[in-house]
DNA sequence: CTGTTAGCGCGTTCAC
DNA sequence: GTGAACGCGCTAACAG
């Protein structure tokens, strides 16, 4: 590693003159700038973060925490990645570098607000969290910015997706199709996610305004998000007696996709039989049979929320409590025209 | 912050005392050191990770790097969470934690190397790369141990699928099942990333060895992995004259994903009227259509693989300079059986 | 067993 | 416009 004070042996200036120079104070000369410069690019030199952290605490770094297991958003969700991407691209773009937590760690103490601490991380981005951390985490947000998202928690600022519309929606748009028998399979609705239980509220608010019938047999509350969860689920939906719905909403495309074997063990066809629609806006639901139905969370854009909020607070100034990104209907042809 | 001095002060000791009990050093009193500790604990004390990185020279950050854009694995790859994520949970299990790393930044000379030196990370994940770097990267090589997934880069120790093999266990599949002439799409020939060479030579070698037709006809390369490309491809493969290949082997589910409506679109029926296999194991292969053939690589265990070799260079061990992870076949209901 | 000293690499006073 | 001295928080070497 060549330090500046290898520069300024070779520069035949002192260290703090290199580090004035590099920085682009204006208290130095052009020339010997110039020649500084030329010193460090010859030598290679690349300056130590842990020195310049410890000396101006300040990290340039950005937490991204979330832990393993439970039910909310899993690592391997549709959404995480181009979230995460386009946060990066931003965060990146302003000069800091993200670091990934997690509560797992078999370290002792498994606290990942002390590891926010201990690398002085500057900010910290919430994707997905266990109940467990919660009162030590808001303690932690008073002194660095935080900013949650698709998740609630209180005194956090969080960017989440319009959940409780966009189900509103999809159960306006059956009804518009002629629908009007439609069941609901939830998400885990005990999580500190919020996706289960305000989708759930769309829903039942939809149908309320709608004066749809509906009774306790049209609505089932899944395990989890997975393909799995959902086929039991939907199991559970289909083997109720008197069932009268034409079209069935999921919480999620994975759990929508799950259904399709069960769907196809019965001989039930999509949307000839019953009519489908999920949530998420999967990659499958746009090649698969034809076009599932589903409404597109925008996952770019809840990065960049995530980002912008971040990056104000990072400069000292106020967000909203909650940023609420609308999801898209898209589509296809997963519901069908129901004649009343 | 509260630091090892404020310790000191409280405990009625020094600060090098303070930095021995925690520490777990042996030359220190019993009594002194949970004394010592009782008062860090009292305190909240939390270690300043960029002060220990700077005297230790060691940081406990492993970086992973790769550059977005490009043909190469992308970042919504289905192997790369399961992959990332059994990775995390070993090197974390050792105590390190994850920075993540790219080359788009638009940082002033783009240099992700200079960043791994700067952060003074203790090795380096490499799991996709633009062919830019590759110079930079073999020099940084030799001061910081790296491993590559599914990426070939001289001199550095490789973890990737065994494309090879399982293309050619394709084929063997497919003959066995009656097949006798066998289209192939094949992914992007010309990056580092070593996924479409290897799998078009395995399933040129098994053609060869099987004694089985084919003329250029029956091999397609296409532009990217996604699906679009994958379509794009198989329209080029079905549109030729004289085509009598009853099965294709996609070297990407993304791409055989892509060929799905293409398949509707012309009334062609999977696997009645053709008979279509993948590769990477994605999660939808199982629910959709009845189950689609597909080889599985083990994500996981290329996260495994992945850690341990670092692991055992950051020990100063030798390692392997490539090691390689079976794909499994996961037969499902895609490809049907030819009476010959 | 404990405390004093020094230095990791850098940025910032404050003299000159 | 430039440099000497100091300190960020921590640990290693050496004294006591």
């Amino acid at each position: 590693m060549v330090t500046i004070y290898d520069i300024a042996r070779k520069a035949g200036v002192s260290p703090a003159t290199v580090s004035k120079a590099l920085n682009g104070r204006q208290d130095v000369n052009d020339v010997t700038r110039a020649h500084v410069i030329a010193s460090a690019t010859e030598l290679g030199y690349v300056p130590n973060a842990h020195a310049r952290g410890l000396k101006m605490k300040k990290s340039w770094l950005v937490g991204v925490a979330y832990s393993d297991g439970g039910v909310s958003m899993p690592l391997d969700h549709p959404l995480f990645l181009p979230l995460l991407d386009s946060f990066k691209r931003i965060m990146e773009a302003e000069g800091y570098e993200l670091l990934f937590f997690s509560d797992t760690s078999s370290l002792i103490g498994n606290n990942m607000v002390a590891h926010c601490f201990s690398r002085q991380v500057d900010g910290v981005l919430l994707v997905k969290l266990l109940d467990i951390e919660q009162n030590a985490l808001r303690t932690a947000a008073q002194d660095i910015p935080m900013v949650s998202c698709n998740l609630l928690i209180d005194g956090i600022p969080a960017v989440i997706t319009d959940n409780f519309r966009a189900a509103y929606q999809a159960v306006e748009y059956l009804y518009s199709l002629g629908h009007r028998r439609i069941a609901h399979v939830a998400g885990p609705l005990d999580s500190l996610a919020v996706a289960g239980p305000e989708r759930l509220a769309g829903y039942r608010a939809a149908l309320a305004d709608l004066h749809l019938e509906s009774d306790a047999s049209d609505f089932v509350e899944s395990k989890g998000w997975a393909p799995d969860d959902g086929a039991e689920a939907f199991l559970q939906l289909l083997d109720r007696k008197d069932r009268l719905f034409t079209a069935v909403f999921f919480a999620s495309d994975a759990m929508m996709m799950g259904a399709m074997p069960v769907m196809e063990r019965l001989g039930l066809s999509c949307p000839d039989d019953l009519s489908l629609i999920g949530f998420d806006g999967a990659q499958w639901t746009e090649y698969v049979g034809g076009g599932y139905t589903t409404f597109r969370q925008q996952a770019e854009l809840l990065g960049v929320s995530c980002a912008r909020s971040l990056l104000r607070q990072l400069d000292g100034d106020e967000v909203e409590p909650i940023v609420r990104i609308p999801a898209e209907l898209v589509a296809r042809h997963s519901c069908c025209q129901i004649i009343v």
